[in-house]
DNA sequence: ATGCCGTTTCGTAAACGA
C-alpha cells in the first residue's frame, strides 16, 4: 500500500501535473495540500477516471487539503478538531480498510507562520499545539496512523541546503523545531528518516533566485507513523524529478510503501 | 533585499506563500 503527500500549488494550475504524476507513480492513497479550491469546484472527474475517491476540505483562494484513494473511504474527519472557530481549511483524514486492519491517514497543511513577530507566527505555534493534542488521541487506539503533509517545518539543519539562511523564519526557529519534535516524541516515526539517514534530501524548492538549479532546497513534506504504521513500512521515497518537469509545484510528492 | 517566482482573486495590483 503505497501513500503520498503532495502540496501541489493550486489544483486548477496543476491538473495535468498531478495527473502525470498519479498515472506514473499510481499510489493507492495521495494526499494534496494547497488544493486553492473550493469542494463543489474540485476537479474530481479526472481523478475518478483514473480509479480514485476524492475527498476535499476545500476553501477559495488558499489552502485547501484533499485525499485521494483507490479503496473505499470510510470515516472522514474535515478540520483538525480542537477549535470551531478556525475557518481555516487545513486538515482532513480518512479510513481504509485493509488485510492488516483499519489503517488512518491525515491530509496537513501545517500554518506557514511568516513573519514570525506577527499573530501568523503565533496561529501557526497554536496549531502545532492541537495537532500534538489531536494526535495523542489517535494513538490511544494503538492502530496504523499516517499523519502525512505539508507541516512547514525544518526539523534539522541536515534538512536544509543552506540551514543559516532559515534561522529566522517560522520554518527553522526553535519553538517550531521543538513542537516538531514533542509530537515526534509521542512515539511517531518520521518515515523518510527511517528508511533514509541521508543529508541533502529535499521536497520543496522556491520557484525564485534558482533555488531548483542550485539545489538550494529544504524537507517541510512528511510522514509520520504511528508504531503499528512504522511496523508496517518498508520504504520511503521522494519523487524529486517531478519539479523539472513543465509547470511544477514547488513541492515534490513524498510516497510511502506500507506492508497493508 | 520591502528583491527574485508562481497562483489566485467580484483582478489589471495585492495578498500569500516559504
Amino acid at each position: 500500500m503505497d501513500i503520498a503527500t503532495w502540496n501541489i500549488n493550486g489544483v486548477k494550475a496543476r491538473l495535468e501535473t498531478c495527473l502525470a504524476w498519479l498515472k506514473e507513480a499510481s499510489p493507492d492513497v495521495c494526499c494534496f495540500q494547497e488544493i486553492k479550491s473550493e469542494d463543489a469546484s474540485f476537479p474530481s472527474g479526472p481523478f475518478e477516471d483514473l480509479g480514485y475517491n476524492v475527498r476535499t476540505h476545500g476553501q477559495k483562494g488558499f489552502n485547501g487539503v484533499a485525499i485521494l484513494s483507490k479503496h473505499p473511504i470510510e470515516d472522514v474527519v474535515v478540520g483538525l478538531p480542537g477549535d470551531n472557530d478556525d475557518i481555516q481549511a487545513r486538515f482532513i483524514q480518512a479510513s481504509f480498510s485493509t488485510d492488516s486492519g483499519t489503517v488512518r491517514v491525515a491530509s496537513l497543511y501545517l500554518p506557514n507562520g511568516n513573519p514570525p513577530d506577527t499573530g501568523k507566527y503565533d496561529y501557526k505555534l497554536a496549531w502545532m499545539d492541537r495537532l500534538y493534542d489531536y494526535a495523542a488521541h489517535l494513538l490511544k487506539n494503538e492502530e496504523p496512523v499516517v499523519l502525512a503533509g505539508d507541516y512547514n517545518v525544518i526539523p534539522a539543519a541536515a534538512d536544509a541546503k543552506r540551514p543559516d539562511s532559515w534561522r529566522n523564519d517560522a520554518l527553522f526557529l526553535p519553538p517550531t523545531r521543538e513542537r516538531f519534535r514533542k509530537l515526534v516524541n509521542l512515539g511517531f516515526t518520521d518515515a523518510l528518516r527511517a528508511a533514509d539517514a541521508a543529508s541533502g534530501i529535499y521536497s520543496f524548492w522556491d520557484y525564485q533566485a534558482g533555488a531548483w538549479q542550485k539545489d538550494n532546497g529544504i524537507r517541510i513534506d512528511h510522514l509520520l507513523l504511528s508504531p503499528q504504521a512504522a511496523d508496517m513500512l518498508s520504504g520511503c521515497r521522494i519523487d524529486k524529478h517531478v519539479r523539472g518537469w513543465e509547470k511544477p509545484s514547488d513541492h515534490v510528492p513524498v510516497v510511502i510503501s506500507l506492508n497493508a
